[in-house]
DNA sequence: TAACGGTGAGAAACCGGTTACCGTGACCTG
DNA sequence: CAGGTCACGGTAACCGGTTTCTCACCGTTA
């Protein structure tokens, strides 16, 4: 009597009904039940109404793949990070995933574990198989990218871009953020200050490093030394010795996960922060605020990275007209891990 | 003179070089290039070297649209959580795509923002797009998911458990683990304990309710009162005059996102956290530890359930005899949230 | 009434792979 | 030297959709 009783058609293996049992249980060509299935062309009213009917009964779902081999699309776009932990990355994906979900479309992720060479086969098996890609934070070599780009179909870059190339891209002004955070430490008194340096393929870190090094330029009486450390916090953690010995009173962290490393470190040597060293992060991550203590820091639009990197893609995909870039600026957001420099 | 002044054939539009196309470049059939490229039967060394040859010429990949559809198989898993905010669930893809990744699969990520509705679609609709598909703390009715279960195909649950399905799951003892959060509060003289609900729809969440009203009949003297509440900071932040409210000493959050949100709108409040109310957490999320104290709370494996989900996972696509389903016992993790009750 | 335009739907080609099946020629054996 | 075996590789069918092409049939119009 219920309906769900007999449980329709002998559903066998992982089956799945395709279009030539609807197109031979209604009594048409697999053609008319395409062009119904997709609203295409003129069908008769009845005609239509009799293969839906054949094709709901049958529980009938196009086979995604088969599509997207006779359309040449799938509805899925690629995300390729450097490192998944990072929470600015999972901001990213989130932000992407959601603005990509309400039209429809999923997103497929890989990490590259911070290695270019991967990144770079990872980037074109993703490409291959989706519709589009977002590179975020991209450790490649500019000559690596620009000669793999035209490769990989729709990209957009994010945290990174191209000049050679007319890749829309959304980017933060890292240097001017690392700037704003310098200045910050130099007006609370700091004269030799610490950099936590980020891997080097990251744009960002040369961005940064770069811009440290101008200001330490201008400004006399600074003293700025570079420390090689990373971008996990781990990294950071491992760092806090060396930041001591370099007797630098004022720490910039490559990102906050370092600067949280670096902070539990200290606090492991018996450092009081901000009373001895003072700490600041870079990229505003969702914990910096609860942190003991809170973290000085940069923010950046995270979620936004991912959204509108979306709405870049989209545009790409429809041969929209192409969508203006973006650089966000940081902006510094003072919390306790700062304080005056001793004396 | 340089090998790139060429460029190949013409690149086209998105083109890709197809198979037909090495075939023809090679003076073979189709077939003996996919034989080669695949490794099967028998070529002869000659004209299998020719084709990698010309294969690698032209820059061949084969489509992985086709060869999905061919072959029924694409080397793709879904996951599917309820909130990718969560750094339980970013715990738990990042386990995923790891160990998928080492296997050279990828992961294509879907959330359901909590509602059991887009749960299911979601669910049906990645499943038939992967080969595979795992669905975190699933927000499922019981018979819903029981329907559902069977046409997902290769299924394994992380957080959930489907006692009238034979379905691999991974899942964590919350009874115990949330029992052992609020035995620690009792030790600590709290009598009065709130629980900060999670949604009604987790299985999480009704274990956890459960087990703490059993725990609250059993022992004479304590007073349980159940807040609703929600899964994320901001609910947590939102409860924070509830909780106040109610009386209570000692809180139960939901999960270390509400222990961090409760944590964050009590100070707000003025009121000292474990001077005057004690929290804790469930999870052990990362940055459990840096809060401001750092929370007490109880520890689950989150990467090694998604590294463990794709074993199952691997298990399930190769007819691999199936692994055993595994119960974390969560670890009560003493940080400095709780503390004496008041007097 | 014959020529004509338009519409609806089927036949068949196509997307790019994989593979069952079969034919050819080399080599062995009696 | 005829007949059988086997290794190799081409032909064609198939995966499950979409779309072009074509044709039959309808109602108009001259």
């Amino acid at each position: 009597m219920t309906a769900g009783a007999e449980r329709g058609a002998p559903t066998g293996r992982r089956a799945g009904v395709t279009i030539s049992q609807v197109a031979a249980a209604a009594g048409v060509s697999r053609a008319t039940v395409s062009r119904v299935m997709n609203g295409r062309s003129t069908v008769a009213a009845d005609l239509a109404d009799r293969v839906r009917a054949t094709a709901s009964a049958l529980g009938y779902e196009p086979n995604p793949h088969a599509r997207s081999l006779a359309l040449g699309r799938t509805t899925t776009v690629g995300l390729v990070v450097p490192d998944l932990a990072n929470p600015m990355f999972q901001a990213v994906l989130r932000g992407l995933s959601e603005a990509a979900a309400a039209q429809g479309h999923r997103v497929m992720v890989a990490e590259s574990n911070e290695d270019p060479a991967e990144e770079e086969v990872l980037a074109a098996e993703v490409a291959r198989r989706c519709d589009g890609l977002v590179l975020a934070s991209s450790r490649l070599p500019d000559e690596r990218l620009v000669a793999l780009a035209p490769g990989l179909g729709p990209l957009v870059l994010v945290n990174r871009e191209l000049p050679r190339l007319t890749v829309p891209s959304l980017t933060v002004d890292y240097g001017a953020g690392v700037r704003d955070v310098a200045e910050h430490l130099l007006a609370l008194g700091h004269t030799r200050l610490a950099y936590l340096a980020g891997p080097g393929s990251s744009a960002a870190h040369q961005a940064r490093s770069a811009a440290l090094r101008s200001l330490a330029r201008e400004r006399a009486g600074v003293d700025l030394v570079e420390l090689p450390c990373g971008s996990t916090f781990v990294n950071g953690h491992a760092s806090a010795r060396a930041v001591l010995d370099s007797g630098a009173t004022g720490v910039v962290a490559f990102n906050d996960l370092v600067a949280f490393g670096a902070l539990s470190g200290l606090h492991e040597l018996g450092v009081a922060v901000p009373d001895r060293v003072s700490i600041a992060g870079f990229d505003d991550i969702p914990f910096a605020r609860y942190t003991t203590p809170p973290l000085t820091t940069a923010s950046v639009p995270q979620h936004e990275l991912g959204s509108l990197a979306w709405q870049r893609l989209w545009s790409l995909l429809g041969d929209r007209p192409p969508q203006h870039n973006v650089v966000f600026r940081p902006r510094l957001v003072v919390r306790r891990s700062t304080g005056p420099a001793p004396r």
